[in-house]
DNA sequence: CTGAAAGCGCTTACAG
DNA sequence: CTGAAAGCGCTTACAG
């Protein structure tokens, strides 16, 4: 019951084993003549080149990590699945690793990674340190950072700009006239976190405002319902909280509405960030800031693969403009509105 | 820049490259002394052993594929991470193949599946012909499908009792004293959507009452919504909606609500299947049918586990109840009611 | 174009 | 316990 091998087949086909491998290796040079005799006795036999012994010598195994922290937060699960899609349409296949919350784990989790031969990797919701950054880049592995970023750009990164996005939602939300402005924030060590609230404070800044109120949600759904309630523990009241994600940003708007009876956007606006599946279910119908997957997924497997071709990691990072998409948990801007650079959606 | 091998390691310890091989191989005969040596050799060097050198010897890849055909429904992305962090836990890591909807793509995927060398396959949200899974059987893969079943018994699979659950919901329903009750269907070839219809129209059929109305959804979103809209065209409406999963259920709930103007469960009662992450938020609060992963999935890895151990595969099928999680889409059951086999939550 | 041979980095009988 | 050697299933110069 053993699978057969390039042996077998040469055997049966009546040519050399490297006939057989020939065959199967794109642009070596069999004629037509052996390589249908090696066809048809692979066919027969059921063969199927072994991967495993061929990455041995090319050194290159067609497997990329992708390290994630966890898929909590349903943007991550299409960024997911369009990553491993994208990789099989270049002849890769992603090979998972959950890393747990501690950072010696991440240790534990870069040494199976180096183990299986991984040609590349892609760090989707979890962090990496400078540190082992440079393991990688010491080992040969190229590394690309999905939605967040390094400050000493040593490693490659596809990202939205979060500094931008967060510019635009202040901009909004003043044009429609708030003025108690709160943020509900996420992990105060992520990039994606810092560059949004960044934009925001500083968006407000510019027209003279300060942030009414902040608490932390570290980007879970229990701490983004806390947060909220504290928030919302004493009027007067925030008239427009922004939240540093969507996933708390469901979990905010179901604790205003169900928990403190307010309505939304009436009492409180609501933005979140990401255009996360749910943010466009009409229960929700969320205003938000997109991270597009449709180009950042394509661009960040490009960069890994064309690192992994050039035998060199050639760091890069790049940034794509996320839009504000408007739906029903904000108010409209009022028309008769002339400050300087407000923004339509 | 290339990685150290046992070789480099050895001449650094001044020992065989056997001894190397020995100290990093469970249980291999080694003295406390040269082990000593080799480890300080190694981590000098960083060496660690090529997995990918390992297996071509040892026939054990350590991989595990994992075929999705997709994570649109939100109940998989959590199945998708427990499944992911028990195969670690196991020393396994899985390997990503995400199918397309044609039929000879996953003869593609087999394909590469072998080429991989996995140790084992589960199916998570895709199918598997009988003549397919014969092949991985043939190849000495062993299999188990997750979530769904194969009539043929050949494989083995882990899922949750679907013809119960049906029966749970109808039970339910007739309980909180409805009438008009329809039925949102699933994918028609599916095992899920089959047993889930045969449970639950087998309860109504057992007291005397008919589907009032039926309509497919495909278990899809979009699809869900226009089969919604069908149902609910043309009155006297139905007073309750079984939907086949939570992913349609949840598009349902926003037509009713949203788009026809119905109070839930006022109107109509709706219930869903799966118990999905959303299916608990307040603004859905949606009754449904638990499919217990945190035991579903240890059971599934263990199958799998067990199988690859003993180098034979026995198909077996383990079947878990799901229970009703009653919330707030669904009525009260009338108290004085004294239908025989009634469930109360 | 073709085959014999070396070698990728390991594990594992086999002697000692 | 230890080392020399064979071999896992391939690819790839090297001659012919």
């Amino acid at each position: 019951m053993a699978a057969a091998t390039s042996l077998d087949v040469a055997r049966l086909a009546g040519v050399s084993q490297s006939a057989v491998s020939r065959t199967f290796t794109p642009g070596a040079s069999v004629s037509a003549e052996t390589r249908a005799k090696v066809l048809a006795a692979a066919s027969a036999l059921g063969y199927r080149p072994n991967k495993i012994a061929r990455s041995l010598i090319t050194r290159r195994s067609g497997m990329i990590g992708i390290v994630v922290a966890y898929l909590d937060n349903l943007y991550y699960p299409n960024v997911l699945e369009k990553l491993s899609r994208q990789l099989q349409h270049n002849g890769f296949h992603a090979l998972m690793f959950f890393t747990q919350q501690s950072t010696d784990t991440m240790d534990v989790i870069l040494g199976e990674l180096l183990e299986y031969q991984v040609d590349g990797l892609i760090m989707v919701s979890a962090g990496l340190s400078s540190e082992l950054a440079a393991r990688c880049a010491s080992n040969g592995i190229p590394v690309v950072l999905f939605n967040r970023t390094l400050d000493d750009e040593t490693l490659s990164a596809v990202s939205s700009d979060n500094v931008d996005g967060g510019e635009k939602v202040a901009r909004f939300l003043l044009d429609c006239g708030h003025d108690r402005i709160a943020y509900l924030a996420g992990w105060a060590g992520s990039s994606t976190d810092r560059d949004r609230r960044l934009g925001f404070t500083r968006m407000l800044a510019q027209n003279g405002r300060t942030l009414y109120r902040e608490d932390i949600g570290h980007y879970d759904r229990e701490e983004a319902r806390a947060a909220t309630r504290r928030l919302f523990a004493a009027p007067p009241f925030p008239d427009a909280l922004f939240c540093a994600n969507d996933h708390m940003a469901v979990a905010a708007l179901d604790v205003l509405r169900h928990e403190l009876g307010l309505s939304v956007p009436q009492d409180v606006a609501v933005v979140g960030y990401d255009d996360a599946p749910m943010a466009a279910w009409p229960s929700y119908a969320l205003t938000t800031v997109t991270q597009p997957p449709d180009v950042m997924v394509p661009e960040a497997v490009r960069l890994l693969l064309q690192n992994i071709e050039a035998d060199a990691t050639r760091p890069e990072q790049l940034k794509f403009a996320g839009e504000l998409v408007v739906r029903e948990t904000t108010r409209r801007p009022s028309q008769a509105d002339g400050r300087a650079g407000s923004a339509m959606p």
